[in-house]
DNA sequence: CATGAATGAGGCTTCATTCAT
DNA sequence: GATGAATGAAGCCTCATTCAT
C-alpha cells in the first residue's frame, strides 16, 4: 500500500527548498531570483526560509556550497607516476566534461559567480578551479618531463584553456544548439564535442616527432 | 554654427548616460543595476532616462546594441583564398583576442546574456558569435582542403572552442589573476596567453606530416 | 508525597515562564517584547505559552497582575488615629520607597502602562495609585486637623507629588546614575534620596510655628 | 480668492510628516508605531519617508531632535546673582511646568526614552535634564549661601525631585484626571498643581526662622 | 503534555516609474 | 526639455500563532 500524503518531514522540506532555490537562483541569478517565487515553487511557507536559513543570501550560500560540494565528492580519476600522461589527460578531461554535463546548475552558478567576481562564493571559486582540473597540471608536467608533451606548454595556461572549453561549451549550450541546429542535450552529441576537445588538446600539446628526433 | 547655450548638449548627455549605464549594467547585470545609481553616476536627472529611452529595459537594450555594434565595426583582418590558412587563423584569433581585451564591457555583457539565454539580447547573440570568429570557419575549411589542417576537425566545434578560450579567459580574468599571482591587466601578460592559445590550436589542427605522407 | 517524575513540574514551569516574561516585558515593553525571546529565555517551548496563557497579551496581563499583587500583599505600616502624623507620614513614604526599590519591575511596568494610558492594566492603575500611598491622604488630613500640617495643603495633590518623586526616582535611576556619577543600586545611596524626599516633604507641609501662633 | 488645493510643497510635506510621526510615536512608542500608519495619517506615500529620512529609526530620531530643540529654544527665565533665590526658584519651576504643559509630546517622548534607557535619544537625555531645571542648581546653591535656604539640601537631589513632580504630573495626567474627577487639560486646574508644588518646595527648603536665629 | 515545524498577516524598505512645476 | 517630489507595486523579512506528531 503506497504511503499517503505525509506532512512534516523536515528533512524533505529542507531538501525541497534547496532544490527549488538551486533551480531559481541558477536560472535568474541572485538578484533576479525572488524569495516569494522560491517559496511558492517549493510549496513552502516563505517564513520557513528564514527559520531554516536566515536570509536570502544565506540560502544562496547554502545552494552554492551544496553544488560545489558535488564537485569535491565527484569520483575524479586518479593518475599515478607510472601512468601514460596522454591517457591520463584524456581521462581527466573526460571526467570533468561529464561532471559539467551532469551538473548544469554548477555550470551556471559558476557563471554567475564569475560575473560578480565571486562576491558571494568568495575564494571558493579558486578552490573549485583547482579541484576540477587541478591535477591536470601534474599530469602535463610529467608529460613534459617524459618528453611526450611539448616543452613550450605553460601548464597553468593550458589548464585554464581546457577549463574554458568545457565550461564554456556548457555555459552556452543553448546558443550552440540554435547555431548548429543540433540537440545538444543528447549525450552522444555532447560526446562529439568532447572528442574534439581531446583531439585538439592532445595534438596541440604532443611533442613533434621531428622535435624529439632532433632532441634525441 | 549652432548657438552654444550653457549646458544643454543632448548628444553629450545621451552619451554620458549610455557610458554610465554600460558601466553599471556590466558590473551588476540587469537585475542588479539600479536606475537611481545610473542616473546619479551620470549626473543626470532620473526622469531623463525615461524621456530619452523609455524604460530601464530599453536603456539596457541600447547599451547592448552599442556595445555589440563595436564588434561589427571593428577592423577584422581579411583573408583571401590565396592566403596561408595557418597565418590567417593566427591573425583572426589575434584580432578577436585583442578586441575582447579592448572591450571588457562586451565580454561581460555577453556573459550576462549567456546566462539569461539572451533574454534581452535575443538572437543577436548568434550573430555575434558568427561575427566574431565566423570567418574562421572558412579559413579552417580551406586549410583542410589544402591539406595543411587535419581532416577530422569539426569546423564549427573548433571555432566554438577558440571562442570559449578567448572569451573565457577575459571572463575570469580576475580569478586567474589571483590564481596565478599575476597582473593580467598588463598587455604583455595577456599576450602570453594569446600565444599559448594560438600555439595549441595550430598544433592541434595541423595535419601530421606522416599522415599527409600516408595520404599523398 | 506525590511521585517525582523527571522534569515535569507545571508549577515551576509556569513560574519560570512568568519570571522570564516579566523580565522581558519590563525591559522592552509589550510591543518590543518577542514571544520567541521569552520562550527561549525561559527554556520553554513556544507552544506552551499558548497552552498555559492563550496569547501574548494574556501572558502580559498575568505578569501585570502578579507584579501588582505584590504591592497589595506588601506589609504596609498601619497608622492609628492616636499616632503622630509626622512619624506616620515618614513611615509610609519610607515603606513605599523601599517597595519600589525592591520591585524595579513594578516601577517599569507602571511606567509602560502610564504611557499607554493603561491600555492593558486598565483601571487597576488607579487602584495601585491608591493602594500605594492612598493611606497618606488620611494621615495628612489628620495632621491638618491636629494643626501640625499646614492648612493650605491639597491632600491628593501632595500624595501625587510624593508618588512622583519616588516612582520618578526609580524610573530614571539609570539616568541619575550617569548624571550624578554615583552607583544608585547601592542601598545607602538610595537612602540619601529618601531622606531628602522626607525632609523636603515634612518641612514643606509642617505648619509654621508663627502661623499656628497667629491662629492660636 | 483663497488658494486652491496646491500640491508639491516639499516644505509642508516634510513638516506634515514630522508632525504626524510625532503624534504616532508619542502615542505608541517606537515599537508600537507603524510606518504605514504614519504615512496614511500624513497622507503621504510610504516611500517618501525613506526618501526624506532613510528609515523608521531616523524619522524617530528627527522627531526626538525637533521636540527636544523646543526645550532648548524655550525662553527660560534668567536669574542674576542679585536676584531673590526664592522668587527665582518659583519662576524657574513655573517656566518648566508650563513648558511641559505646552509640550505634551515632549513629556511622552521623554517617558518612552526613560523606559528604554535612552536607547535612541542617547546622552541627549542628560542634556535635557540639565537644560530644563539645570539652572535651579545655581539658584538653590546661592539661596543656601545667603541663608534663606536650608543647609541640608542636596542640590541635585532637590532638582531631580522637582523635575519628577512636574514631569510625573503630566506623564500621568490622564490617570489623575480619573482619580480626581477633574478636567486637567484645563489650565487653571493645572495651575493649582503648580501652586502646590511651589508651596511645598519653597516651604520645604526655606531655612527655619529659629534655625537662622540660632545661627545668627 | 510537549515539541519543532509550519503559517499568514503584516512590518520595514526598495525600486522602476510618473507627474507637477 | 529638466527637475525633484511623489507613487504603487513589490521585495525581503518578522512575528504571533497554530498544528501534526
Amino acid at each position: 500500500m503506497p504511503e499517503k500524503k505525509r506532512k512534516r518531514d523536515p528533512q524533505k522540506t529542507k531538501k525541497r527548498l534547496l532544490d527549488t532555490a538551486e533551480r531559481v537562483f541558477t536560472e535568474r541569478g541572485f538578484d533576479g531570483a525572488r524569495v516569494d517565487e522560491i517559496a511558492a515553487q517549493a510549496k513552502i511557507n516563505k517564513g520557513m526560509i528564514y527559520i531554516l536559513f536566515g536570509s536570502k543570501e544565506a540560502l544562496y550560500d547554502e545552494v552554492l556550497k551544496r553544488s560545489f560540494r558535488r564537485l569535491f565528492k565527484s569520483n575524479r580519476p586518479e593518475s599515478s607516476a607510472e601512468a601514460d600522461p596522454v591517457a591520463d589527460t584524456a581521462a581527466l578531461v573526460r571526467w570533468y566534461f561529464w561532471f559539467l554535463s551532469d551538473n548544469p546548475h554548477f555550470v551556471r552558478l559558476f557563471g554567475w559567480e564569475s560575473l560578480t567576481s565571486g562576491k558571494r562564493a568568495g575564494k571558493v571559486l579558486l578552490d573549485l578551479l583547482d579541484e576540477g582540473l587541478g591535477p591536470l597540471q601534474v599530469i602535463i608536467r610529467r608529460g613534459k618531463e617524459q618528453g611526450c608533451f611539448r616543452d613550450d606548454i605553460a601548464v597553468h595556461k593550458l589548464v585554464a584553456m581546457v577549463n574554458e572549453m568545457c565550461l564554456g561549451f556548457f555555459s552556452r549550450l543553448k546558443l550552440f544548439e540554435v547555431l548548429w541546429h543540433k540537440d545538444l542535450s543528447n549525450r552522444e552529441h555532447q560526446e562529439e564535442m568532447l572528442d574534439q576537445i581531446i583531439t585538439i588538446i592532445l595534438n596541440g600539446i604532443r611533442a613533434n616527432p621531428q622535435d624529439s628526433a632532433r632532441r634525441g
